[in-house]
DNA sequence: GCTGAAACAAGTAGTGT
DNA sequence: ACACTACTTGTTTCAGC
């Protein structure tokens, strides 16, 4: 995987992450190439890897979450990390899992609809792991920006 | 905006959100109904905020980012919190910021080329911006898993 | 609120330089 | 590594039920 990107790559990744819709061809008249290159640079991105896919992103409060909340695990004992997040997977609500450093184990992304059912699957889900010493909660009142990273 | 979703504009939201580039052809056919029903329910769904917008996803790693950290910012005072949020506008490295509940003020996720170039943005960015009391950064050492959260 | 047809635009695949 | 062509498929709009 030899990841220097060149003009048209970065242009392609870059106008395909705001906007996943838009025409191959659309690109390629931007550009000023032809239509098959632009085909064949995503192609090659793709099977690098460097482009995973392509998704609609839905307003979470729209679809009844309207709480969010990055909530921190802490560990009785280290080794219990692989089952815990086997574990924290069968929770629905929780959208993203992570292996941290620092003062938490775990760090994970949680979805409710409000804030007792946010309580609820800690109290009732979360908290009842084997392995789970306690959780801390930042429940976001508001985010802020949600941005993408620059290429290159 | 009345957010009961029928059989229809679910199937759609669900298959959209894991593939923006299916043909909405392909969807009308697979729920047997014409091709502008389907046009029309992701125009009524686009305009009631519920499809935000459609993304490729990157592979930041890629990109060339491969130290990914969320980092709790604690405040001086807490009235500081607006100003210090947009200063933290200005760092492209940091991609999510939200305000929070609990032991920091604010919640950002940060992606750096790598730990050297973390440490930089943590002490020659956030911690000289004007309010910023301190920091502590969870690095990401393993993102377990990352899904959506159900639709209704 | 939904369908169907038709005009138009885009995607695909094979060929050639 | 790129462009061209011909063919297939998808998108979009609007009249009509």
């Amino acid at each position: 995987m030899n990841n220097q990107f060149d003009y048209i790559d970065k242009q392609i990744l870059s106008k395909l992450r705001s906007d996943a819709r838009k025409a191959y061809s659309q690109i390629a008249e931007e550009l000023k190439v032809s239509n098959s290159l632009i085909h064949q640079r995503i192609k090659k991105l793709t099977a690098e890897g460097v482009i995973k896919n392509a998704e609609f992103v839905l307003e979470e409060k729209s679809l009844g979450y309207k709480t969010k909340s990055y909530t921190g695990i802490r560990l009785q004992e280290a080794r219990f990390a692989k089952e815990v997040m086997l574990e924290l997977k069968k929770i629905p609500e929780i959208t993203e899992c992570n292996f941290v450093s620092g003062y938490y184990a775990i760090f994970v992304l949680i979805f409710a609809r409000d804030n007792e059912h946010l309580q609820k699957i800690l109290y009732d889900n979360v908290h009842l792991i084997k392995g789970v010493a306690g959780t801390d909660t930042f429940i976001c009142f508001d985010t802020c920006f949600k941005r993408h990273i620059p290429i290159e």
